[in-house]
DNA sequence: ATGAATCTGCGCGTTTCGCGCGATACGCTC
DNA sequence: GAGCGTATCGCGCGAAACGCGCAGATTCAT
């Protein structure tokens, strides 16, 4: 048996019993635990497997593994920031909207605690931060799942979508500009964060300092109606200026 | 600082930054590395964090927790064979309902290889089984979040589910009896159950052997139409009787 | 105030880990 | 078919982390 052939099978054993020891994995595969440990050692590194002590454990929740680069990355705190400001803007007994996102995950993250309230979002990132709260309503628009964004998109989404309006709608987004507005990889988010913006009413777009001005992607859309932009302290003067003249709130959080 | 508080502490920093070494918490707070151990200790051993070699890992994905108390549970094995068989029902190309629930995610973890396929289902437990594969396209009904059972019901549910019909609809159930059809904990429950099986041109209900002739909830529906009832080896003849008189497929997974 | 229960730090033996080394198997080229 | 590079494996050793028991300290209730 070959290596890889034999690791796609440590993977599935971990997850099919949620644990699995080293010593059982080299007796079953005929190996020494050197060997295992090396793999487990590879399928740690690849985010694939947790590695205990003997042994692993999977860790298969999806949005975990992201989480944990989410955390690591340098943005984290900028994202933290805006997402406490966000969750200030709420009161009790609102109804919110939250765009799917690392950045409003963070806004749900601080949703703790005011309540009661109803949540609805498209995002599983999101979704999981919010708290098992008694007055905490937690309404997922479905649709088709896109992996990457851990996020539901497509017609579903908008129909369902179509059934709300909010208080508040978070709108998170690949980039903005003050010119062209949002951008996303594919036209179907555009669309979609359109209806968002549509059914909210009062819509801020949070967007950490590195994201505005970028063009990373070639789908934008202009958003309907007032809203606000919310960034990070690292927001330069250059970048805010654009939106500010076009009568677009800016907001700094810290 | 008491203990108690200070696990609790440590709970939160490990959610909130996916990881934890046991150096910098003995740091930290100011106590030796045994001390965090046994903490750490208490913690993996109620199910709170899970141990690493040199520290700890979140582990509060909502479904992972109850999934391996399921996979500990004893019919494990006879929601497995239920889950392969029905799994086994499906074709390539064809377009499948999940009902939410633990046997319905052994179905999911085993479509693993059929492909193209279109899977809608209202429950996260089989969502997340779904594999990743190019060919799957992995639906789910977004609504209101369930907690206890994991999935999403309500008017959005509903709504959402309005717009498909099926090829296989594979439906759990708390209970199910001759007489009285499905039973489940509340009638939002047995609602969303009807209509599913409206949708679906093959109607699977699928209850393990502890299952049949049971009455834990006050909740029921008649399913309409014609449906199979597969279930395990476990299950008696006089269990199965008063559905085979009722003209009622019955299959026993093994 | 006093006794029980809990918690903590320390030391020790045990287990697991990670790394480097040499050997082996596989695939590719000429 | 011979030669050669790459990937993989088993083994041994030193290091790191672990669990356990014991004794002193702290907390809490009576």
């Amino acid at each position: 048996m070959r290596a890889p052939q034999r690791r796609e099978e440590i993977v599935r054993m971990a997850r099919s019993n949620g644990l699995a020891s080293v010593e059982h994995l080299a007796e079953v595969f005929g190996v020494t635990q050197s060997t295992i440990r090396r793999d487990l050692s590879t399928l740690d590194k690849s985010n694939q497997l947790a590695r205990t002590y003997g042994g692993v454990i999977a860790v298969r929740s999806p949005h975990h593994e992201a989480s944990l680069q989410e955390r690591a990355s340098e943005c984290h705190g900028a994202k933290d920031a805006i997402g406490r400001w966000a969750a200030g803007q709420v009161e009790p007994g609102q109804t919110v909207l939250l765009d799917a996102g690392t950045t409003t995950a963070r806004v749900a993250a601080h949703l703790h605690g005011t309540s009661p309230l109803t949540v609805v979002t498209s995002g599983l990132t999101p979704f999981f931060e919010l708290a098992d709260d008694s007055g905490m309503e937690r309404i997922l628009l479905g649709g088709e799942y896109r992996e990457v964004s851990q996020s539901f998109v497509g017609p579903l989404t908008e129909a369902a979508l179509d059934r709300w309006s909010f208080d508040r709608a978070f709108l998170g987004a690949d980039a903005v500009t003050a010119e062209r507005g949002i951008c996303e990889a594919s036209p179907v988010q555009t669309r979609l964060k359109e209806l968002m913006a549509r059914a909210g009413d009062q819509v801020y777009v949070l967007a950490h300092a590195a994201k505005l001005g970028a063009t990373p992607f070639n789908a934008w859309v202009h958003l309907p109606g007032k809203w606000t932009l919310v960034t990070d302290a690292g927001a330069t003067a250059e970048q805010l200026a654009p939106f500010e003249s076009r009568g677009i709130t800016t907001v700094l959080a810290d």
